[in-house]
DNA sequence: GTCATGATGATTGTCGACAATTATTGGGTA
DNA sequence: TACCCAATAATTGTCGACAATCATCATGAC
């Protein structure tokens, strides 16, 4: 099941509110709704053709899930993340994640192991055929990290990461258009993983989720960085 | 300044909404609000005295904190933590607060140091004045774990522990009537920690955090344990 | 020319009422 | 007696309108 399988099986729709709010988490998410914008409740209302009260609910929903910030009395904004609050996620990502590896190794069960194993396959299939595409590449991470913290078999740490700080990463990834670089080293990493894993050793597993994330994160800050240099020139 | 005027200096009370929140936050916490029970609207809007409105706002809210659980068309209840989800809670914990004592260790300002001193020796006096006092110790507990976490100056981190899970912290301690014990044992344990965050060590700082964090889940099975025990036996 | 001040417009916060869905209760049947 | 089904009651979801608050802009004073 890939990771759109698993947020279309999840039809929390039965409600205005709930629709609304999955419709707005995705408009932001793509970058339809420019980060910093003004989200105003009237205009939103009359776009989506329904009332404020439900608008209101989804829209406490987005707050609670750090998409949007909002302010008594003055309004909302679409978040725009900083170069130090995505480090921040970083850090946050590399602690859960690292922990969600040494229970996976603990508590993953054969199928999972086994249904992982063919997702890594699959992702180097579609690598060997299109290089240098993004997109599938960077939802095939995302699927990977996914399934292991679903493999942790921790609720919490599943509601946290998965419905929580998985869309801010994605918003990162739109608003900062990151092109999903060094594949092949991230491929090899996952393998690496996914035998410590496998092999029962929780404590490998948990050092290796931690370089890993680690390793993106020193990724992007080198990207930065370059950027920087290459604006600084410019001017 | 002491948890509490730590949560006070924040009145973000300036809507119905906000402070409903608060309160029933307060209520569940305190155990006003039986753990399980039903919440229904119309119940809460006559006791205080506000329109269903606001209070659907402070109840979607309380949902994101994790503190009620919702099903649509059906209702709401005060959660119920199973000893699995707090294990769980543990584990999370673990994970976060090494993060946040590594971090501490490279960010916290002398200041800051100073003031974590000065708390250590205000605890360990309230502890010789009044042994087995539980309160203030459980409650300066979390102060110490607080200020460590707002020492790591990241703000991501800051939030999801202290605006999120520090509530299910001390709801579990209602829930579960924990009479916090191993007193001596944690005091030192906490000098420990600030020595290393002092020495500016986050390796050793994270270490020493996760043991301690691991100690006190230990502990806590232990006691769960022993009442299984002792329950199986008078039946 | 700049800053303070008050009126205007728009947006957010709150409320009560109606519609949709679910839980309950009572009666009827096997 | 146990079970199923329909009618009723209660609760949740949604809506439109009014009040409170804030941003904007024009006016006037220094």
């Amino acid at each position: 099941m890939t990771l759109a399988q698993l947020e279309t099986s999840i039809p929390e729709a039965r409600t205005l509110a709930e629709r609304v709010f999955q419709q707005l988490q995705d408009a932001i998410v793509r970058g339809e709704l420019a980060p910093g914008s003004k989200i105003t409740e009237p205009g939103l209302s009359k776009e989506y053709g329904i009332s404020r009260g439900p608008l209101r609910e989804a829209m406490r929903r987005l707050e609670a899930h750090r998409l949007i910030e909002r302010v008594p009395h003055v309004g909302a904004r679409v978040v725009k993340l900083s170069m130090q609050e995505l480090l921040e996620l970083f850090d946050v990502r590399e602690a859960l994640e690292s922990m969600a590896a040494r229970l996976a190794a603990e508590h993953m069960t054969a199928a999972e192991i086994a249904g992982l194993r063919k997702l890594l396959a699959m992702h180097e299939r579609q690598s060997d055929l299109k290089k240098g595409e993004a997109y599938f590449q960077r939802e095939g991470d995302l699927d990977f990290h996914y399934r292991i913290v679903q493999g942790s078999h921790n609720r919490m740490l599943v509601t946290m990461l998965c419905d929580d700080l998985y869309y801010l990463v994605r918003l990162y990834r739109t608003q900062f258009s990151a092109t999903g670089s060094r594949p092949q080293r991230a491929f090899v990493e996952h393998h690496r993983i996914v035998d410590a894993i496998e092999a029962g050793d929780a404590e490998l597993s948990e050092l290796l989720m931690r370089r890993h994330v680690s390793a993106s994160r020193a990724n992007v800050v080198d990207r930065y960085a370059a950027t920087l240099r290459q604006t600084s020139k410019s001017t």
